[in-house]
RNA sequence: GCGGGUGUAGUUCAAUGGCAGAACAUCAGCUUCCCAAGCUGACAGUGCGAGUUCGAUUCUCGUCACCCGCUCCA
C-alpha cells in the first residue's frame, strides 16, 4: 500500500460506506465520525466476535451495559475529575503539576483579590518557588460535562464516562450477586466513552466519542500478576486470530512513571500504523488496576465492596486486570490490514488492479452477494428468492446493476467472501457459481446446496 | 490549544477576477454479460461567512474541517 495508505482508507470509507465526517452538510465536527451501512456492520461484527471471545464462550466472564452519564461522584471517587478536568501546567524545576485554577486563587488570596497581571508568569511554584517556570497549561483528557435536569448548574453536573470501566466498578457487588460470580470473575461491557482529547485526529483513530471494549477481572490479590500475563496473551491471540499479521503487532510495558493514577503496571497491545507521526500505535491496553478502583468507590459510596472468601475464611478486595480495547480503533486496524490491491485479469485478459479487503469472513459486512448475470431471460425473480433464503443466516447484497465483473468488484472493494452467479443455465440445470474472493475460484452448486455449502464456508460467522 | 500545509462533483484531479472541465464511480437504457468491456443518456461541485470589486471559485480577513508536527493513549 502507498505511503498515504490512510487516505486509501479514509476515501473508500466515504465512496462505500464505511465511515462519513460527522455532521458534514454543516461543516462538520472534530469530535466524531459517522458508521455507514457498511461500517455499522463491520464495528457490530468485531464487536460480536469481542463478545463471543469474552464473555459467552465462557464461564467466568458476564456482561452488563451500564449508563453513560453517572453521577459527579463516581468520578470523584475514581479520580477522574482530579486527574482529568481542570487544566494542568507543571513546574519546569520540580516537575511537580498543578492545577492552574488553584494557582490563580493562591495568587489572588495573597494579593487581596487582585488576578496575576501576565498569569502563570507572576506565579511562584508552591513547591520549589521558582517564578513563572510553568509549561503551557494543558486540559489533561478533559471529561465531558453535562447537566440534567431543568436548571443548569452543578447541582445538575453529571459527566459522561471517560471509560466505561467505572460503570463496572460501581455494579460490582450488583453483578456478582446476581450472577452468582466469585472471583476469580469478570465483569465485559462494550459502549461509548467521551474525551476531551487535546488533538483529535488521524481519521477514527483519535476521536472526543469512540467506542470501548473493556473488561474487568476480578481476582484474588496475589494471583494479579498471573492473571495479567493470561489476559495479555489472551488478548493478542484475540488479534492474530481475526487476521491480523503478527508482524504488525507488537506490546509495550508502560513505564513505571507513566503509568495512569490507578494503575500498578499496563502493557499495551500496538498496531502498526505507520501515519504520519505514529509507526506504533495503541490498539488495546491491558492494567492492572490493583484494588484502586473498589477501595475507592467502597470508601466514597460507603458501600462494602470487599469478598468473603470462604476457602480461605478470610475478607479480601479483589485485584482488576482490565483488557481495555477500543473498538471504532479496531474498525480502522481490520480496515487497514484488510486492505490489498492485487491483479484480475479483466474480459480481454489483461491484468488490472483490484481493489480488495481481505477481511476475516466474520468481520466481513456482506456474507454474500447474489448476482444475476442479466436482467434479461427472468433471472433476477430467481436470484431474488435466493438472496431472501439466505437472508435467514446472512447480510446478504442484491446486484443487477451493470457488467458482472464490475459487480464483483464492487464486492471485493468491500470485503465480500462469497458471490453467487445466477446465469442463463440456472434456469435449466438448477445450479448456480458461488465465487470466491481470494483466490476468484468458481464452483458449480446446486440451488438447494448453496445454503449448507456456504453454511460449511462461513462457520462462525 | 500552538506552529506549518490543504480545501473544486461520490472519488482523483484540471481551469479561471467574467457560462467551472475531465477521468473514474453512480443511475437509466441497449448488448445471453462469468471478473471494472462497449455504446447512448442522466445526476452531480468551488467547505461556510464577510470584505474588496461592475463582477470572487480565484484576492483579503474570519471561520470550519482535514493532514503534518507538539500532544495523547481505547
Amino acid at each position: 500500500m502507498p505511503a498515504d495508505r490512510l487516505d486509501t482508507i479514509v476515501s473508500l470509507s466515504k465512496r462505500r460506506g464505511f465511515v462519513f465526517p460527522s455532521g458534514e452538510i454543516y461543516g462538520g465536527t472534530r469530535s466524531a465520525w459517522d458508521y455507514g451501512p457498511l461500517g455499522v456492520e463491520l464495528k457490530e461484527n468485531i464487536r460480536r466476535q469481542w463478545w463471543r471471545s469474552m464473555v459467552t464462550s465462557r464461564d467466568d466472564v458476564v456482561g452488563l451495559d451500564s449508563a453513560v452519564v453517572l453521577p459527579r461522584e463516581v468520578w470523584v471517587a475514581s479520580g477522574h475529575v482530579e486527574a482529568f478536568v481542570d487544566p494542568l501546567t507543571e513546574c519546569l524545576s520540580c516537575h511537580r503539576r498543578f492545577r492552574v485554577d488553584h494557582l490563580e486563587e493562591a495568587y489572588q488570596h495573597k494579593h487581596s483579590g487582585r488576578p496575576p497581571e501576565h498569569g502563570l508568569a507572576d506565579i511562584n511554584c508552591p513547591n520549589c518557588g521558582t517564578k513563572g517556570s510553568f509549561t503551557e497549561p494543558r486540559m489533561f483528557n478533559g471529561l465531558l460535562k453535562t447537566f440534567l435536569g431543568p436548571v443548569e448548574d452543578d447541582s445538575g453536573l453529571h459527566y459522561l464516562r471517560p471509560e466505561t470501566a467505572q460503570g463496572i466498578f460501581v455494579n460490582y457487588k450488583n453483578v456478582e450477586q446476581a450472577a452468582r460470580k466469585k472471583p476469580p470473575f469478570g465483569i465485559a461491557q462494550v459502549g461509548k466513552s467521551f474525551r476531551n482529547e487535546i488533538t483529535p485526529g488521524n481519521f477514527i483513530f483519535r476521536t472526543r466519542e469512540f467506542e470501548q471494549m473493556e473488561m474487568e477481572f476480578f481476582v484474588r490479590p496475589g494471583t494479579d500478576e498471573h492473571w495479567h500475563e493470561y489476559w495479555i496473551d489472551q488478548r493478542q491471540q484475540w488479534y492474530l486470530d481475526l487476521g491480523i499479521r503478527a508482524e504488525n503487532l507488537r506490546l509495550y510495558e508502560h513505564p513505571r512513571e507513566k503509568l495512569s493514577h490507578y494503575s500498578k503496571r499496563t502493557v499495551d497491545i500496538e498496531y502498526k500504523f505507520n501515519f504520519g507521526g505514529t509507526e506504533w500505535g495503541e490498539l488495546e491496553g491491558i492494567a492492572n488496576r490493583t484494588d484502586f478502583d473498589l477501595s475507592t468507590h467502597s470508601s466514597h459510596s460507603g458501600a462494602d465492596l470487599s469478598f468473603f472468601d470462604q476457602d480461605e475464611g478470610e475478607r479480601w478486595t479483589p485485584y482488576v486486570i482490565e483488557p481495555a480495547a477500543g473498538l471504532t480503533r479496531c474498525v480502522l486496524v481490520f480496515l487497514l490490514e484488510a486492505y490489498a490491491e492485487d491483479a484480475a485479469p479483466n474480459a480481454k485478459g489483461v491484468l488490472e488492479k483490484r481493489t480488495v479487503l481481505r477481511l476475516d469472513h466474520r468481520l466481513a459486512p456482506v456474507k454474500v452477494a447474489v448476482l444475476p448475470l442479466s436482467r434479461n431471460a427472468d433471472l433476477s425473480p430467481k436470484a431474488r428468492d435466493l438472496a431472501a433464503e439466505l437472508r435467514r443466516s446472512w447480510n446478504v447484497d442484491f446486484d443487477d446493476a451493470g457488467a458482472i465483473g464490475r459487480r464483483y468488484r464492487r464486492q471485493d472493494e468491500v470485503g465480500t467472501p462469497y458471490c453467487v452467479t445466477i446465469d442463463f443455465e440456472t434456469l435449466t440445470d438448477d445450479a448456480v457459481t458461488v465465487r470466491e474472493r481470494d483466490s476468484m475460484k468458481q464452483d458449480r452448486i446446486g440451488l438447494d446446496q448453496v445454503r449448507p455449502y456456504l453454511a460449511e464456508k462461513l462457520l462462525g460467522c
